[in-house]
DNA sequence: CGCAGCGCCTGAAGGC
DNA sequence: TGCCTTCAGGCGCTGC
């Protein structure tokens, strides 16, 4: 599933490819979820950025192009004479080349917003601080965290106490920093661990170009690295790599969690 | 207003 | 072998 350092990653290398191109035309899904992509025609692509797992496309016409991968989301160049009944968007651009958006289960979406304007996508109005921006603190973490008695694991799920995390690196960085995901109020301590432990497993992801279990593929159609990384994500039943205690699996938020229930205390 | 619960989607994998 | 069930889960929406 695309989270921030698998979109980080896409961005940073579709970014060069379509800065400055003219978008001549565009289809799109019947869906209302991928519709908008078309108003997209006409314009020119500018900086190509990211924020949490949204990635923004600033567009010449104080537009911008809103891509969210969902679960299955890719983008892509298409190979010329090749069908695909999985393409919800394409775009044709000046340079003769076609940018695609391919969604198996479209889960994903795409909007076309005067710049700046997201209240039709309130998770991204509503996203806490990216995370290696100076407004991301341990104290900011603990207050966030501290708004809401939800559990610690759906918060992050939420946004909004940090932007770009989801169920991977949220498993992650609960085991790395030792807290249980079930967990409604966490102490500052804890907080401060949660911190540093999101900022390591999601650099590490960028590093590793991302973690490709299933579906994920970066722009250029390769793998990412990162699931040979991870400590905790996928490793129910397997022992912790701290304390060799077999890690447990549950559900939480609807969600697949797994923990290690020696090292991570609520 | 906050939040729990639900629905959207479809291929892959497992059970019988 | 083939059919059926279960599973994966981000996010928008609804209703309490």
């Amino acid at each position: 599933m695309p989270e921030l350092p698998e979109v980080e990653t896409i961005r940073r290398q579709l970014a060069p490819r379509l800065a400055g191109r003219l978008i001549l035309d565009a289809r799109a899904h019947e869906s209302a979820k991928f519709a908008s992509a078309v108003a997209a025609r006409g314009a020119r692509i500018g900086e190509v950025q990211r924020r949490g797992k949204y990635l923004l496309f600033a567009l010449d016409n104080d537009h911008e192009l809103i891509v969210h991968l969902g679960m299955t989301g890719m983008l892509r160049i298409a190979e010329p004479g090749v069908t695909d009944q999985y393409v919800r968007a394409a775009w044709d651009l000046d340079d003769g080349a076609v940018l695609e958006y391919r969604d198996v289960r479209r889960f994903g979406r795409i909007a076309v917003v005067p710049r700046g304007s997201y209240a039709s996508l309130p998770t991204l109005a509503a996203q806490g601080p990216e995370p290696f921006d100076d407004a991301f603190t341990p104290q900011q973490l603990w207050t966030a965290l501290g708004t809401s008695t939800a559990r610690v694991k759906t918060q992050l799920l939420s946004q909004r106490p940090v932007a770009g995390v989801g169920n991977i690196y949220a498993d992650e960085a609960l085991w790395r920093s030792r807290v249980h995901p079930a967990s409604r109020h966490v102490t500052k301590p804890q907080a401060a661990r949660l911190h540093e432990a999101v900022r390591h497993v999601l650099a590490q992801g960028i590093d590793n170009g991302g973690t490709t279990l299933r579906d994920y593929r970066n722009f250029e159609g390769g793998r990412g690295e990162n699931q040979f990384a991870l400590a905790c994500y996928g490793r129910g039943d397997e022992p912790c790599l701290r304390c060799a205690t077999p890690l447990r699996r549950t559900v939480i938020d609807a969600r697949g969690t797994t923990f290690c229930g020696t090292c991570q205390r609520r």
